[in-house]
DNA sequence: AGCCAGGGTCTGC
DNA sequence: GCAGACCATGGC
Protein backbone atom coordinates (compact mmCIF):
# COMPACT_ATOMS: atom_id res chain seq x y z
CA UNK A 1 0.00 0.00 0.00
CA UNK A 2 1.32 3.75 -0.68
CA UNK A 3 0.12 6.62 0.93
CA UNK A 4 -0.34 9.77 -1.16
CA UNK A 5 -0.68 13.54 0.32
CA UNK A 6 -2.66 15.29 -2.29
CA UNK A 7 -3.90 18.50 -1.59
CA UNK A 8 -5.65 18.36 1.73
CA UNK A 9 -6.13 14.74 1.47
CA UNK A 10 -4.65 10.97 2.24
CA UNK A 11 -4.98 8.99 -0.76
CA UNK A 12 -4.11 4.74 -0.62
CA UNK A 13 -3.19 3.42 -3.64
CA UNK A 14 -2.90 -0.09 -4.11
CA UNK A 15 -4.87 -1.37 -0.64
CA UNK A 16 -5.35 -5.13 -0.26
CA UNK A 17 -8.31 -6.54 0.88
CA UNK A 18 -9.77 -3.15 1.58
CA UNK A 19 -13.22 -2.61 0.27
CA UNK A 20 -15.50 0.35 2.07
CA UNK A 21 -18.75 -1.17 1.63
CA UNK A 22 -17.86 -4.48 2.92
CA UNK A 23 -16.15 -2.99 5.64
CA UNK A 24 -18.47 0.18 6.77
CA UNK A 25 -21.76 -2.02 5.97
CA UNK A 26 -20.72 -5.56 7.98
CA UNK A 27 -22.81 -4.20 11.21
CA UNK A 28 -19.36 -3.89 13.09
CA UNK A 29 -20.09 -0.25 13.49
CA UNK A 30 -23.04 1.42 13.50
CA UNK A 31 -22.43 5.19 12.41
CA UNK A 32 -21.77 4.92 8.65
CA UNK A 33 -23.60 6.30 5.61
CA UNK A 34 -23.33 5.76 2.23
CA UNK A 35 -23.43 8.96 0.52
CA UNK A 36 -23.31 7.79 -3.30
CA UNK A 37 -21.65 4.56 -4.89
CA UNK A 38 -18.18 4.08 -2.85
CA UNK A 39 -18.31 7.73 -1.00
CA UNK A 40 -19.24 7.06 2.84
CA UNK A 41 -19.08 9.02 6.18
CA UNK A 42 -19.31 8.90 9.81
CA UNK A 43 -17.41 9.60 13.00
CA UNK A 44 -14.89 8.11 14.55
CA UNK A 45 -12.81 9.11 17.63
CA UNK A 46 -14.33 12.35 17.93
CA UNK A 47 -13.46 13.26 14.21
CA UNK A 48 -15.60 13.11 11.38
CA UNK A 49 -14.30 11.69 8.16
CA UNK A 50 -15.67 11.05 4.70
CA UNK A 51 -14.17 8.27 2.54
CA UNK A 52 -14.57 7.54 -0.91
CA UNK A 53 -12.61 4.38 -3.68
CA UNK A 54 -12.19 5.52 -7.13
CA UNK A 55 -10.42 3.24 -9.74
CA UNK A 56 -8.36 1.95 -7.03
CA UNK A 57 -7.85 4.65 -4.47
CA UNK A 58 -9.48 4.92 -1.75
CA UNK A 59 -9.42 8.71 -0.30
CA UNK A 60 -9.35 10.37 2.85
CA UNK A 61 -11.05 13.77 2.28
CA UNK A 62 -10.20 16.86 4.21
CA UNK A 63 -7.55 14.77 6.46
CA UNK A 64 -4.26 15.64 7.72
CA UNK A 65 -1.25 13.62 7.92
CA UNK A 66 -1.22 13.69 11.87
CA UNK A 67 -4.84 12.58 11.70
CA UNK A 68 -4.26 9.53 9.15
CA UNK A 69 -1.62 8.36 11.40
CA UNK A 70 -3.04 8.85 14.74
CA UNK A 71 -6.22 7.69 14.08
CA UNK A 72 -7.43 6.21 10.89
CA UNK A 73 -4.40 4.00 10.08
CA UNK A 74 -5.18 2.30 13.25
CA UNK A 75 -8.65 2.39 12.89
CA UNK A 76 -9.17 0.91 9.28
CA UNK A 77 -6.52 -1.84 10.42
CA UNK A 78 -4.02 -0.85 7.58
CA UNK A 79 -1.17 -2.60 9.38
CA UNK A 80 -2.68 -5.90 9.23
CA UNK A 81 -1.89 -9.01 6.42
CA UNK A 82 -5.14 -9.68 5.54
CA UNK A 83 -4.43 -11.34 1.90
CA UNK A 84 -2.25 -13.62 4.23
CA UNK A 85 -4.48 -14.14 7.14
CA UNK A 86 -7.41 -15.43 4.69
CA UNK A 87 -4.82 -17.71 3.06
CA UNK A 88 -4.63 -19.30 6.25
CA UNK A 89 -8.51 -19.45 6.55
CA UNK A 90 -8.42 -20.78 3.10
CA UNK A 91 -6.90 -24.21 4.23
CA UNK A 92 -10.98 -24.97 4.90
CA UNK A 93 -12.92 -24.89 1.65
CA UNK A 94 -15.73 -23.03 3.31
CA UNK A 95 -13.80 -20.93 5.05
CA UNK A 96 -12.44 -19.83 1.65
CA UNK A 97 -15.79 -19.54 0.03
CA UNK A 98 -16.90 -17.41 2.49
CA UNK A 99 -13.63 -15.00 2.94
CA UNK A 100 -14.64 -15.02 -1.17
CA UNK A 101 -17.82 -13.88 0.00
CA UNK A 102 -16.67 -11.48 2.22
CA UNK A 103 -13.99 -10.17 0.44
CA UNK A 104 -12.89 -6.28 1.39
CA UNK A 105 -13.86 -6.63 5.36
CA UNK A 106 -11.57 -5.55 7.88
CA UNK A 107 -12.06 -5.63 11.16
CA UNK A 108 -12.37 -2.36 12.60
CA UNK A 109 -10.75 -0.39 15.84
CA UNK A 110 -13.37 1.27 17.51
CA UNK A 111 -13.30 2.98 20.49
CA UNK A 112 -13.81 0.67 23.81
CA UNK A 113 -16.75 2.24 24.88
CA UNK A 114 -18.49 2.92 21.83
CA UNK A 115 -17.99 -0.80 20.93
CA UNK A 116 -19.66 -1.99 23.84
CA UNK A 117 -22.22 0.59 24.03
CA UNK A 118 -23.17 -0.47 20.87
CA UNK A 119 -23.62 -3.92 21.02
CA UNK A 120 -25.73 -3.64 24.10
CA UNK A 121 -28.26 -1.60 22.14
CA UNK A 122 -27.62 -4.57 19.59
CA UNK A 123 -29.44 -7.59 21.80
CA UNK A 124 -32.42 -8.76 20.24
CA UNK A 125 -32.78 -5.78 17.68
CA UNK A 126 -32.10 -5.47 14.39
CA UNK A 127 -29.33 -3.61 12.49
CA UNK A 128 -31.47 -0.19 11.53
CA UNK A 129 -32.66 -0.20 14.53
CA UNK A 130 -29.63 -0.12 16.16
CA UNK A 131 -28.25 2.65 14.39
CA UNK A 132 -31.01 4.73 14.59
CA UNK A 133 -30.27 4.45 18.57
CA UNK A 134 -27.12 5.37 18.35
CA UNK A 135 -27.62 8.41 16.36
CA UNK A 136 -29.67 9.21 18.29
CA UNK A 137 -27.81 8.90 21.58
CA UNK A 138 -24.97 10.51 19.77
CA UNK A 139 -26.96 14.06 18.77
CA UNK A 140 -28.87 14.38 22.16
CA UNK A 141 -25.60 13.54 24.10
CA UNK A 142 -22.68 13.78 22.13
CA UNK A 143 -20.70 16.87 21.49
CA UNK A 144 -21.14 18.66 18.05
CA UNK A 145 -18.21 18.24 16.17
CA UNK A 146 -19.27 19.24 12.62
CA UNK A 147 -22.34 20.91 11.28
CA UNK A 148 -24.48 17.61 11.96
CA UNK A 149 -22.45 15.69 13.03
CA UNK A 150 -21.54 14.65 16.73
CA UNK A 151 -19.23 12.43 18.89
CA UNK A 152 -20.05 9.20 20.50
CA UNK A 153 -21.16 10.31 24.13
CA UNK A 154 -18.66 9.54 26.99
CA UNK A 155 -19.33 6.62 29.76
CA UNK A 156 -19.05 9.81 32.36
CA UNK A 157 -21.84 11.81 29.95
CA UNK A 158 -24.25 8.80 30.40
CA UNK A 159 -23.82 8.24 33.47
CA UNK A 160 -24.78 11.37 34.74
CA UNK A 161 -28.35 10.74 33.19
CA UNK A 162 -31.52 9.00 34.47
CA UNK A 163 -33.66 6.49 33.05
CA UNK A 164 -36.10 8.64 32.07
CA UNK A 165 -33.26 11.46 30.43
CA UNK A 166 -32.40 7.85 27.91
CA UNK A 167 -36.28 7.46 27.07
CA UNK A 168 -35.87 9.64 23.54
CA UNK A 169 -33.40 6.96 22.38
CA UNK A 170 -36.23 4.18 22.57
CA UNK A 171 -34.09 1.75 23.19
CA UNK A 172 -36.87 0.13 25.07
CA UNK A 173 -35.35 -2.80 27.84
CA UNK A 174 -32.05 -1.97 26.69
CA UNK A 175 -31.33 1.91 28.39
CA UNK A 176 -30.75 0.12 31.97
CA UNK A 177 -28.51 -1.94 30.77
CA UNK A 178 -26.77 1.05 28.97
CA UNK A 179 -26.55 2.83 32.50
CA UNK A 180 -25.48 0.32 34.22
CA UNK A 181 -22.17 -0.21 31.82
CA UNK A 182 -21.54 3.74 31.73
CA UNK A 183 -21.95 3.99 35.29
CA UNK A 184 -19.38 0.96 36.01
CA UNK A 185 -16.68 2.47 33.44
CA UNK A 186 -17.06 5.97 34.52
CA UNK A 187 -15.97 5.16 38.18
CA UNK A 188 -13.61 3.02 36.72
CA UNK A 189 -15.02 -0.37 38.47
CA UNK A 190 -14.13 -1.57 34.99
CA UNK A 191 -11.19 -0.03 32.89
CA UNK A 192 -11.76 -0.97 29.62
CA UNK A 193 -8.09 -0.71 28.21
CA UNK A 194 -6.51 -2.70 30.46
CA UNK A 195 -8.66 -5.34 28.76
CA UNK A 196 -6.68 -5.02 25.54
CA UNK A 197 -3.91 -6.90 26.85
CA UNK A 198 -5.67 -9.54 29.07
CA UNK A 199 -6.49 -13.27 28.01
CA UNK A 200 -9.52 -13.46 25.99
CA UNK A 201 -11.18 -15.46 29.28
CA UNK A 202 -10.46 -13.11 31.99
CA UNK A 203 -11.43 -10.02 30.23
CA UNK A 204 -14.49 -11.51 28.88
CA UNK A 205 -15.17 -12.18 33.17
CA UNK A 206 -15.02 -8.60 33.64
CA UNK A 207 -17.32 -7.83 31.02
CA UNK A 208 -19.81 -10.24 31.80
CA UNK A 209 -20.47 -7.84 35.46
CA UNK A 210 -22.15 -5.45 33.69
CA UNK A 211 -26.01 -5.79 33.72
CA UNK A 212 -27.40 -6.80 30.67
CA UNK A 213 -23.65 -7.82 29.03
CA UNK A 214 -23.47 -11.41 28.49
CA UNK A 215 -20.97 -13.61 26.27
CA UNK A 216 -21.54 -12.58 22.84
CA UNK A 217 -22.17 -8.95 23.43
CA UNK A 218 -18.91 -9.05 25.34
CA UNK A 219 -17.05 -10.96 22.59
CA UNK A 220 -18.09 -8.00 20.07
CA UNK A 221 -16.76 -5.42 22.54
CA UNK A 222 -13.02 -7.62 22.91
CA UNK A 223 -13.07 -8.38 19.31
CA UNK A 224 -14.49 -4.74 17.82
CA UNK A 225 -13.41 -2.21 20.17
CA UNK A 226 -10.27 -4.12 22.29
CA UNK A 227 -7.88 -5.46 19.52
CA UNK A 228 -8.90 -9.48 20.57
CA UNK A 229 -8.97 -10.77 16.98
CA UNK A 230 -9.31 -14.49 18.85
CA UNK A 231 -12.55 -13.56 20.13
CA UNK A 232 -15.74 -15.20 18.22
CA UNK A 233 -18.52 -13.81 19.17
CA UNK A 234 -21.95 -16.16 18.56
CA UNK A 235 -24.99 -14.51 17.67
CA UNK A 236 -28.13 -16.49 15.86
CA UNK A 237 -26.71 -15.93 12.49
CA UNK A 238 -23.16 -17.76 13.61
CA UNK A 239 -24.75 -20.33 15.81
CA UNK A 240 -26.80 -21.61 12.54
CA UNK A 241 -23.79 -20.92 10.62
CA UNK A 242 -21.54 -23.05 12.65
CA UNK A 243 -24.04 -26.12 12.50
CA UNK A 244 -24.62 -26.27 9.25
CA UNK A 245 -21.32 -25.65 7.85
CA UNK A 246 -18.92 -26.98 10.50
CA UNK A 247 -20.91 -29.37 12.66
CA UNK A 248 -20.70 -26.88 15.60
CA UNK A 249 -16.54 -26.85 15.43
CA UNK A 250 -14.73 -24.42 14.18
CA UNK A 251 -11.98 -25.53 11.73
CA UNK A 252 -8.51 -25.28 13.47
CA UNK A 253 -6.75 -23.23 10.69
CA UNK A 254 -9.30 -20.45 12.19
CA UNK A 255 -7.96 -20.56 15.82
CA UNK A 256 -5.56 -17.46 15.74
CA UNK A 257 -8.31 -15.15 13.43
CA UNK A 258 -11.19 -16.55 14.66
CA UNK A 259 -12.66 -13.04 15.13
CA UNK A 260 -11.96 -12.19 11.08
CA UNK A 261 -13.34 -15.45 10.04
CA UNK A 262 -16.65 -14.67 12.23
CA UNK A 263 -17.18 -11.72 10.19
CA UNK A 264 -16.49 -13.63 6.79
CA UNK A 265 -19.18 -16.36 8.11
CA UNK A 266 -21.49 -13.75 9.58
CA UNK A 267 -21.77 -12.36 5.95
CA UNK A 268 -21.38 -15.33 4.07
CA UNK A 269 -24.61 -16.75 6.40
CA UNK A 270 -26.60 -13.57 5.46
CA UNK A 271 -25.71 -13.26 1.69
CA UNK A 272 -26.66 -16.98 0.90
CA UNK A 273 -29.26 -16.89 3.95
CA UNK A 274 -27.36 -20.30 4.37
CA UNK A 275 -29.85 -21.93 1.63
CA UNK A 276 -26.24 -23.07 -0.42
C1' DA B 1 -51.59 -10.32 13.26
C1' DG B 2 -47.74 -12.47 14.33
C1' DC B 3 -42.90 -13.07 13.81
C1' DC B 4 -38.29 -11.68 14.12
C1' DA B 5 -34.21 -8.83 15.06
C1' DG B 6 -25.73 -9.43 15.66
C1' DG B 7 -29.32 -11.44 23.62
C1' DG B 8 -29.68 -11.39 28.53
C1' DT B 9 -31.97 -12.21 32.96
C1' DC B 10 -34.64 -14.76 35.86
C1' DT B 11 -37.00 -18.78 37.36
C1' DG B 12 -37.72 -23.60 37.68
C1' DC B 13 -36.16 -28.20 36.88
C1' DG C 1 -26.27 -27.09 32.73
C1' DC C 2 -30.69 -26.36 30.02
C1' DA C 3 -35.52 -24.84 28.70
C1' DG C 4 -38.91 -21.32 28.61
C1' DA C 5 -41.07 -16.81 29.70
C1' DC C 6 -40.24 -12.22 29.41
C1' DC C 7 -38.26 -7.99 28.02
C1' DA C 8 -39.45 -2.67 24.31
C1' DT C 9 -39.59 -1.27 19.80
C1' DG C 10 -40.31 -1.27 14.92
C1' DG C 11 -40.35 -3.32 10.17
C1' DC C 12 -42.29 -6.67 7.34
Amino acid sequence: MKIVKNAGNIELHETENFVLAQTLDCGQAFRWQELEEDLWQGVAFGKHLKIGAKDGVITLYDTTEEDFYEIWQNYFDLERDYPEILRTLSANEVLKTAGEYAYGIRILRQEPWEALCSFIISQNNNIPRIKGIVERLCENFGDKIADGFYSFPSAQKIASLTLEDLAILRSGFRAKYILDAAKKVASGEIVLEELRNMPLDTARAELVKIYGVGEKVADCTLLFGLSHINAFPKDVWIKRATQKLFDGVLPECATDYAGIAQQYIFHYARMTKLEI
